[in-house]
DNA sequence: GTGCCCATGTAATCTGTTACATGATTAG
DNA sequence: CTAATCATGTAACAGATTACATGGGCAC
């Protein structure tokens, strides 16, 4: 009897789905276009690695979720384009409600919950700083929102409200006592 | 010469993070207490798997960052406290805006932008479903906020705004054309 | 032709996961 | 006393990171 799988097959990682996502915009790419995606990507969700992207790349193609058409330049590099299987796949990780709707790892709210233990006049300092950053990533997002190029648009603006949602309850936290 | 470490001796994990946080609030107690946080915390961020928690606790302790004393009975089971270099490492945790105010890994975000490639009609009931998804977890963190034993009040009510941001985002996303 | 960037990887390591193991304690 | 459960782990493995390797193509 084989033991219970801890990843089935048909179970994809967000980096393996967000590649697939990719592969699948750009209609038939090189692993290389994939991490020029991923870096030039302005979240630093993952960092785009090298080891990361081709052995996800390669697991993705052993796994049969991807076409491999060898192109005739010197280089002669592969682009990959999604098989039946590799849409299917695909479309159930992008419409995995249960994962998308789960609150992944957040850092902010992760410290949230300690930040009250710190001395008062250290907290508000804390505090302060975070609500500073925080408004200063939002510029950032902003001045990204207002270039015609940006793609990306509907994270974009997701993670905005994000931000300003944690700006709110920072600004809520320090009108308190 | 040795090669630049890839973590330098006062970066913690947020896995790391959280513990100290735990040991700092229960002030000396076991790494089972520890996983036991972790287990009932609401949060889904890690497992609280043993093969987590107690290579932790052995690699903060191996790190000078906890004091041990073990306790006199029959199990002879160790207690953990933080030492001045773990108080010192903690709060550069706590603190490290950098890492607060970065989106971390939000399965959410991650695929908001790829939901537009679907077909318009998909998209409609897949966005549906997501909305009525973040509802139903939202009324489970609102009974959660009216229990009166519940912790982690301070986490709980960003989690909630930040659910309720989404399931915003999302009802501005179908009213569209 | 030499130096530099492009494109594709590999090697070593680190942290976390699942599944299993094991001795101590307690309920019956 | 025996069985369940508590408390503490280990083993095997997966997936990501950083740093290094390598070979093709192009600028000068």
């Amino acid at each position: 009897m084989t033991s219970i799988r801890k990843r089935p097959s048909h179970t994809l990682t967000e980096l393996e789905g967000a590649a697939l996502a990719v592969i699948q915009a750009l209609n038939a790419c090189t692993p290389y276009q994939v991490r020029q995606n991923f870096l030039s990507s302005r979240s630093r969700e993952w960092s785009g690695s090298a080891g990361a992207v081709y052995p996800a790349i390669r697991r993705l193609h052993a796994a049969g979720l991807l076409r491999a058409k060898e192109t005739e330049d010197a280089r002669h590099s592969v682009r990959f384009s999604l098989s039946a299987t590799g849409r299917k796949a695909f479309e159930a990780w992008l419409k995995d409600a249960e994962r998308a709707c789960g609150s992944g790892l957040d850092p902010f709210r992760c410290r949230a919950d300690w930040w009250d233990i710190l001395p008062a006049v250290d907290r508000r300092v804390l505090l302060r700083a975070l609500a500073r950053k925080l408004q200063q990533r939002l510029e950032m997002l902003e001045d990204l929102e207002a270039r015609p190029d940006t793609e990306e648009r509907r994270g974009l603006s997701l993670e905005m409200e994000l931000h300003k949602t944690r700006l709110r309850w920072l600004e809520r936290v320090l009108a308190e006592p």
